[in-house]
DNA sequence: CCAATGTATTGCTGTATTAGAATATACTGA
DNA sequence: TCAGTATATTCTAATACAGCAATACATTGG
């Protein structure tokens, strides 16, 4: 019960479930999640900690970066189950599909220079 | 977004996804789920109004019952897939298991007549 | 080792959520 | 119409959560 409260309370903060959709298409950095969600660091850092406790997400470091993807854990059957319906959903919203469209044109390299 | 969230808010309380569990099993009225959670009627009521507001379940009067079922709403994809899923989920979990195990002894006479 | 930088943690504030007591509402039978 | 009963609503207290600023940690280049 524990863990499939965890995936559905990880699921149910708008935000969070942004940063799966992105981190379905592909694998991003802190600073790129950041970027593209107009949030403050920590708030993202956090939302990232309790995707990665739910087990939807697992991280990699990279240097100074932390990658973060989306990954189904073998071992949790609801995160797997909604990883991998997750990306037919949700598509037709409006900040998702802005946000994923935007998605090519986030990239660390051009948030570094332009701060 | 706003149809996805409510669905996942209304499956992030253990209490809320035992009342599914039972619902998925059977109809019920207000009562037995009350005897069967041992909650205060009004949380259980709050509750069925989350799971309502999610279209997660439909009510139904009979008299002064009021039986509520698990019914997938056809226009939300979400609830529909999550309902669709359940029946699958938590049947190992302690608490769901001895839960549903209960319920054929869950009855709105024998709870009347019992206080 | 030091400075710079990306990320994580801590502390705090405002808001949301859960729970039950008290009360209101809706329906039934006499 | 009135009493009784099943359910819904309101109110309040306790707890949990999202967000940010400040700070700590970790890694890299010099």
């Amino acid at each position: 019960m524990k863990t499939f409260i965890r995936v559905m309370k990880a699921l149910s903060d708008p935000n969070r479930v942004k940063i799966v959709k992105m981190l379905l298409a592909r694998e991003m950095c802190v600073c790129e999640i950041r970027s593209a969600l107009d949030l403050a660091q920590p708030t993202i850092s956090k939302h990232l900690k309790v995707l990665e406790d739910a087990e939807l997400v697992t991280s990699r470091k990279e240097g100074l970066f932390v990658n973060y993807r989306a990954t189904a854990s073998s071992e949790n059957v609801y995160g797997r189950a909604m990883l991998l319906a997750m990306p037919d959903w949700l598509n037709e919203d409006k900040d998702v599909r802005s946000l994923l469209n935007r998605l090519p044109g986030i990239d660390r390299q051009i948030i570094l220079k332009r701060l």
